[in-house]
DNA sequence: GTCAATTGCGTACACTGTACGAAGAATAGC
DNA sequence: GCTATTCTTCGTACAGTGTACGCAATTGAC
């Protein structure tokens, strides 16, 4: 479940913003700064530190200005996000590789994961209503791309996209998860574990839950070293593909 | 992502707490509080208002006691979640659908389903070093037992159970994220498009998102009414399961 | 030169988790 | 019954958060 949500105010507003297309006036003094600056400064906090340290303040010590003067370039911090957002999806690809869906749905996959990883507070931001900016349209589209032409509902294709979306997101997720529970404790899983088991065994009675004895300590043997995110993804995602194909199988012919 | 962490104390400390073995004191004052009380205030405030609203001192509030009367019940805020997290896992069931691994998955992810439904601020919570409670031991050992017996490996049984859980995690995450942005906007997603769109259209070039306008027309149309999340859940499940097998089909008869 | 528009930003408010220490209450040992 | 010890309650304080308000300074239009 995510935490930060967009900006709520008017949809005028936000759209001018995230196209850029608010007039510059003619009076008044210079302005110092630009919302390209304002936006690059909050991803680089965000992504070096959480979003969590991306507070207003933070930003503007970043750009040597008080905090307030950001409320002159934007209307509060979920209009910053949402311009975080729309921005970092500009670095997905426009163009799906064409003629082979299945390559490029596991393209769309793979560069989604990818996206998630250099930004990890991705993670955080609510996208069921997303910003409405071009990066954020344009990626859609590369995602529709992919499933257009083969024989699929256009309900169908929305559904087979989210799914795909779905899937990176908790395969990211957990990935991300495991890593950074390892550097806010210090500890990997196994010294964790260790840490916990001698007491565990002294307070509670672990022979009435056998199975986890067996399997965590099996599991504890092989992922010795930490998790292997990479293998889990791979193996997640043809399984998910493969149930697209049935799909699509049954769309092509569907009489029997 | 999530983005409340459990506590990072001493194990000994915590594992105490969870099982409910801390002596209780001869000498001194009578506590006026307990525990289970504290827990579930807590419980009552993050299921109504969200985990937002469940504040150190809102929780006091509740109990008619002062902020810091809690820290000598609890070492701080992380070991409540952990609490808070053991206690709603004792709603779970504690035997599987014995001899039907399939309809025993399916029980497992349903039942998942509907304590995040009734829970959803445990979308928010990071679970990839759960507290060592007795209901997170027995809520492990449940799922184990739906997989054991069937041919797979340790390790594959704990991937599966993994796989599932992922699965219900992120089901659960995009229909109460769609619920919630309903009642925090106050708008349908119609409502919201509709309120978008002719701005959209005076500012940015829709003719570079064709598929996305005829898609998500289509959409708009079929969903009208919110989201259909539990027709969403039943069609991945299914192809969850079908996915899975397929790898216990090919554990049980490995020979070409 | 004057006026209107615009920018920068200090202050304030209601929140958060929790460290510290003082004050009071209950019991154990005598 | 008295004292010493242990334990509970909780006020205050601190460094944070997003942002509403209003004032001073700066710039271009006329």
């Amino acid at each position: 479940m995510t935490t930060e949500y967009s900006g709520s105010g008017d949809p005028a507003k936000s759209l001018e913003l995230l196209w850029r297309s608010r007039p510059q006036p003619t009076r008044g003094p210079k302005p110092a700064l630009t919302v390209d600056g304002i936006v690059a400064a909050a991803l680089r906090i965000a992504d070096a530190e959480g979003l969590g340290a991306m507070s207003v303040r933070r930003v503007a010590d970043e750009l040597g200005v008080g905090a307030m003067t950001l409320y002159r370039y934007v209307p509060g911090k979920g209009e910053l996000l949402d311009l975080m957002l729309d921005t970092v999806y500009g670095e997905l690809p426009r163009r799906a590789v064409p003629g082979d869906w299945r390559a490029a749905l596991d393209e769309v996959a793979r560069e989604n994961r990818q996206l998630y990883l250099r930004h990890p507070w991705l993670l955080q931001v609510a996208t069921s209503r997303p910003p409405l900016g071009p990066n954020v349209m344009a990626k859609y589209e590369w995602e529709l791309s992919a499933v257009e032409g083969i024989g699929l509902t256009d309900v169908e294709m929305d559904a087979t996209v989210a799914l795909v979306n779905g899937y990176v997101h908790g395969a990211v997720r957990t990935a991300v998860e495991a890593r950074q529970v390892i550097q806010r404790s210090g500890m990997t899983d196994k010294e964790w574990w260790l840490a916990h088991v001698p007491h565990l065994d002294q307070i509670g009675d672990l022979e009435k839950f056998p199975l986890s004895a067996r399997v965590g300590s099996a599991v504890g043997n092989e992922f010795d070293a930490p998790y292997d995110s990479e293998h889990a993804f791979e193996y997640g995602l043809e399984r998910l593909l493969d149930g697209v194909s049935a799909l699509v199988a049954n769309r092509t012919a569907p009489e029997p």
